[in-house]
DNA sequence: AACTTTTTCCAAAACGTTTTGGAAAAAGGA
DNA sequence: TCCTTTTTCCAAAACGTTTTGGAAAAAGTT
């Protein structure tokens, strides 16, 4: 059960060199030892001890994330969905995923630093990006490999996959127009962070592109510690307005919010105010009627962010892998005409 | 920056052994050298190779955890607030956390059997539990060390950390009855999983203490994959009844299915059918009226199977760490007296 | 002063791998 | 047969710690 390369080389009569490079097919063994050290291996179910051969190797065999319960990251399905296809292409690579979990912006930075300068891991996988990230020049100065789910401000090239949380809000307020609204308002995340911005971008392009006009009053940001509170509260002030909308993009995340606001404006999703979310949570499905989104695939991109931070470890360029992925748009019920 | 032992040690113009007893503070050292060498460390910014460290201990100084994502549990604060216990206090030990993501019932196995056979952790944290749990079993076989968060059937000790589900649902019962409610619904978790087991008996003791009959027509169950979707149908169902309840126990996660169904029967939650919900999501504060619930203390839980954990790594007996902890209940306002 | 005890330090071994740099054995070529 | 090349194996070193088992130096005792 816990046997180890001596005592398997002892039993097969070889040396510990030889039976490790035979299991690992250096081409300096022959077939047949190979084979016979194979068998043997596994009828002795040997498994090379993890931390040995990382002292050897130099590598932890580890990536490390910090995630930040505060902000409801970990709501519904995204994050979760994300993480697992993080996680099984990390095992799928042989290594570890180490997890922190942080109270807040400053410990966030504290986990990280743990990891990195305690050379705990040989990687950081980051989420949850800030418009101006200290994180990333953090690891940027020590060259330390790194692959943002998401984008920051930062001149020197990093890796990079992101959503393209422009073109999808863009594609969502055209078809909106399309089908003739006129006033269509913004319910954006949290300042601070990146996502926000370029759903903003987005929602200004697709405005342009339908010949509307940009009413700043149609657009209010939530906050991530409260996502229903404030977007339940914005609902309502947006409603004051003599001018309403028609119409509300915003991330899916605060839909309780915007139902509540509506259930007491006595307004009807999808029949009197049009709805498209960010992200496909479960709510979206349930609700009747049933909330059309924009469906990121956050699983795929999970697995790309780590194929890429292990080329990003092998020592190739970070400025080569900088992804965008698209963003599929899922009409369900309350995405109707105006009445 | 990446100074190790042998070149501080050169710096100090010491051995090695004496800086690495220095630093872990033996008493063969004195405390003039000692004052030196922890000062030249930080000046170094020395830090031990945790690798090269768990090699020569013999161990990984590492925790294990798989989640799955089926399952919602990562719905809201709850799971996060336990991984947030459990993630800081291995963090306070100087051990790390490897996560894993499967996607049921036999990926779960089998990363627990890669981190356990792998030589890749010192213990495992389970949550989750089923009533029979091939986990368990697996573990006390090889006897490794694990902590439940749960428990399960299996006669031989092993260290559990548990919310008192039975005594919950027993006090939020009585209380129901002490209102004047007479029939109380019980909208349980799926079977085959410890929770609903401890939920039951806690609502048929406290019918029992009410002198309140049981009627198997009140209870039912909803699928984990999908809580909204079968607890609204469950909902509408029980209103068929000629004698429908007036307060309904559930846990907070179904939450969703059950206002749906109540909204289409036109009955207002709190006024017309009483609530109370198990785990104070998000959901239940933001909602109005906002949701009676009971508050399982995920953070202290999380903390003490850490704890706990650690000294069943150390070799104490598992079977003197059996806690249950007490779950208070929050009276909102769905938890009214029957109209 | 001579002996004993305590204090302070360190060389060497160990943890379990992988890699380096050959060496022995087999095969091929003349 | 003898020399060269290829194939197959392995001893020793290395990764960076901690621990073991002293040894030297200092302090205390008589």
């Amino acid at each position: 059960m816990t046997i180890n390369l001596k005592q398997l080389s002892k039993l097969l009569k070889l040396s510990p060199t030889t039976v490790s490079r035979a299991l690992a097919d250096y081409p300096d063994v022959s077939a047949k030892t190979r084979a016979r050290v194979k068998q043997m291996a596994i009828q002795q179910g040997y498994q090379p001890n993890p931390v040995a051969r990382r002292l050897q190797k130099g590598k932890t065999e580890t990536i490390g994330i910090v995630i930040t319960p505060e902000q409801n990251y970990f709501s519904d399905t995204f994050f979760i969905d994300l993480l697992s296809g993080i996680s099984n292409q990390i095992t799928r690579a042989g290594y570890e995923l180490i997890l922190g979990v942080a109270s807040d912006e400053e410990h966030e930075m504290q986990s990280m630093r743990r990891m990195v300068e305690g050379k705990r891991v040989d990687g950081m996988i980051l989420t949850l990006i800030r418009e101006r990230d200290p994180r990333v020049g953090y690891l940027l100065d020590r060259d330390f490999p790194f692959v943002l789910y998401g984008r920051t401000r930062e001149t020197r090239p990093y890796a990079f996959v992101d959503m393209d949380g422009k073109q999808a809000f863009e594609k969502a307020c055209t078809y909106l127009a399309g089908l003739g609204h006129r006033r269509i308002a913004l319910l954006n995340g949290e300042p601070g962070f990146i996502f926000p911005v370029g759903c903003r971008e987005g929602y200004e392009s697709g405005l342009f592109l339908s010949w509307l006009e940009l009413d700043p009053d149609l657009i209010r940001e939530w906050k991530h510690k409260d996502p229903s509170q404030s977007s339940y509260r914005w609902t309502l002030e947006l409603f004051k307005n003599d001018n309403p909308p028609t119409a509300i993009l915003f991330q899916t995340e605060a839909v309780n919010g915007i139902f509540k606001g509506l259930d007491e404006l006595n307004l009807q999703p999808g029949k009197d105010v049009a709805l498209i979310g960010y992200d496909d949570l479960e709510i979206a499905r349930i609700h009747r009627p049933s909330l059309s989104v924009l469906r990121p695939q956050a699983k795929e991109a999970g697995q790309r962010v780590v194929n890429i931070l292990m080329e990003v470890i092998k020592g190739e360029d970070p400025g080569k892998f900088q992804e965008i992925h698209q963003v599929e748009m899922v009409i369900r019920e309350t995405s109707l005409p105006p009445s």
